[in-house]
DNA sequence: AATCAACATTTGTATATACAATTAAAAAAT
DNA sequence: ATTTTTTAATTGTATATACAAATGTTGATT
């Protein structure tokens, strides 16, 4: 569907605009279906981001400024974030001994467990996104959109 | 700036989900730049949508469902974005006379002027992303995220 | 005409986000 | 060694969002 019609505008629109709501809409779509899938299990997407995060830390743990970096969202709280995580117990956090500042955050086995009941489902969601497109196409569209966002 | 640096991550994305992932984040840009833009004015992005849709009647008023419809987060809570604009005077709302269930809601001379002082730097960030690409690349950008929200 | 279903909007509530202010620890400067 | 600056994380607060429940109105059914 085009963005014209998904925003109900008779006149056309500008294609600078429009790229800019397209972008917008996509993003809206994906994020939609994506909190559908997280909803059974209890998880926020940002909380999903964080515990996917720790478990590509492959054991090591890490520090909430390491994660906040690795975040899509740069402006979620982490400590909140990791709070409800710890509430769930998906992961830990202990005072870094070298440096009494950070914390220590680390899946833990539950966590893991969680991530590998969700797996399936979220390369389902990927592949069912990515499946409207050709390789080529997915690469010029990773392409351009790296274009589009550098200010 | 690639993904992968982006989200700091050492081994390579398979490209379904570096696709998700590069919209995400490229939304994430947009919004971010959007909101300091609105930040003078004290809007909030989906108000100031709102806003556009007002002025898009030209004259006209129109209901809280078709406001709804033309959003692009299709789950924001109209009335109380429609309550926020009420308060500072940037549109009116009245009782539907031919079905007193819906809401007449119209744009003010003041929201109409709110919006004149926005368009200029409205367009700057409409530009300063597409500059970056070509007429072309730019309608493929826009056909390609068409294919792959299409599910 | 009375009842029931559908519709349009609002309200309640829990959670999430944005962003400034605060706390605490470590590093740098004097 | 003490003060200042920087860094890391947390907390406070206001606003936004998600979603269910409630309210009031209209249209349909019997």
């Amino acid at each position: 569907m085009k963005i014209e019609d998904i925003i109900k505008s008779k006149t056309p629109i500008a294609i600078e605009k429009k790229t800019l709501l397209n972008v917008m809409y996509s993003q809206n779509v994906i994020a939609e279906k994506f909190n559908d899938l997280l909803k059974p299990f209890d998880l926020s997407a940002e909380q999903f981001n964080v515990l996917r995060i720790l478990r590509g830390q492959n054991g090591k743990s890490i520090n909430m400024c390491d994660i906040q970096e690795r975040m899509i969202a740069k402006t979620s709280n982490t400590t909140r974030l990791v709070d409800k995580l710890l509430l769930k117990e998906l992961v830990t956090r202990e005072i870094c001994p070298e440096n009494r500042r950070k914390m220590e955050v680390a899946i833990t086995q539950k966590g893991l467990d969680v991530l590998s009941d969700l797996d399936p489902s979220i390369t389902k969601h990927e592949r069912s996104f990515a499946q409207n497109l050709s390789e080529i196409e997915l690469i010029t569209l990773n392409e351009l959109l790296e274009k589009f966002r550098k200010i």
